[in-house]
DNA sequence: TTAGTTGCAAACGCTTTGCCGAAAA
DNA sequence: TTTTCGGCAAAGCGTTTGCAACTAA
């Protein structure tokens, strides 16, 4: 059995994905732990991001088969790609759990979860057009 | 402005897409072409799949930022996606327009659409357990 | 002390792309 | 004939991994 420690790194991983409301990639998150660990590695953001995922810390985002994002909220919630810029935002909304009964029927198959995202353009997208 | 030509490949890539429930990835498709054009390289059929995805033909499904997999049905539908043997299954059930007017508050974004997959354990994987 | 973790660099898996000859229209 | 397309092989890109040194507990 392997538990885990608390690293100076796997910190700042965290602190950082905590203290943001954006769903940073790996890469984003490298540039921002370097700035206070100039050493880090990139190989040790991915493995904390995993082991921080495992724990329940934290969630990854997929949107689209795209680069993985990755969210310091780790509570079930909706998404909003913005088509025009890129960006993904938090919906807030209550997550769907009668969507889960509804698309069970006959108990042919157990649904567990499920994952929704909206795509469309957001508020900042809709005013530059 | 530019044609689109149905050769022989794309022909087959969309027959055998068109042929099948399932699901397949790039590289099952590319076993299944082959059966009959046995010189068919890879890189064709990613081809036509992004061309055929792009003419509303088929479509793309991205579970959970794995490889990427096709539905020969372009219509808009929901997934399962059974965690035990992997598989994914077309869900029966209608696509809930009304979610994206629900997750559309105070008019801040437009939501042209979504993805809603759904997760758990297929009949067959419940029988074995 | 010792098992888990890091930095580094190489490897990996899926997908895309450049080139040039082939073949639809 | 014109222009798209295919085969091939290499490159691209995000992510994972093997290894030896390091460090949290």
């Amino acid at each position: 059995m392997s538990s885990k420690r608390m690293t100076k790194q796997r910190k700042t991983v965290l602190e950082k994905l905590k203290n943001t409301r954006s769903h940073p990639t790996a890469s984003e998150l490298y540039w921002e732990v370097r700035k206070e660990i100039p050493q880090v590695s990139l190989g040790t953001i991915y493995r904390n991001l995993n082991v921080l995922t495992e724990l329940g810390e934290i969630q990854e985002i997929n949107i689209n088969n795209k680069v993985k994002r990755y969210d310091g909220n780790p509570e079930k919630h909706y998404h909003f790609f913005c088509q025009d810029c890129g960006r993904v935002y938090d919906l807030d909304g209550d997550y769907q759990k009668d969507l889960d009964k509804k698309f069970e029927k006959n108990n042919q198959h157990k649904i567990t979860h499920h994952f929704l995202d909206f795509y469309g353009t957001c508020r900042n997208c809709l005013k530059d057009s």
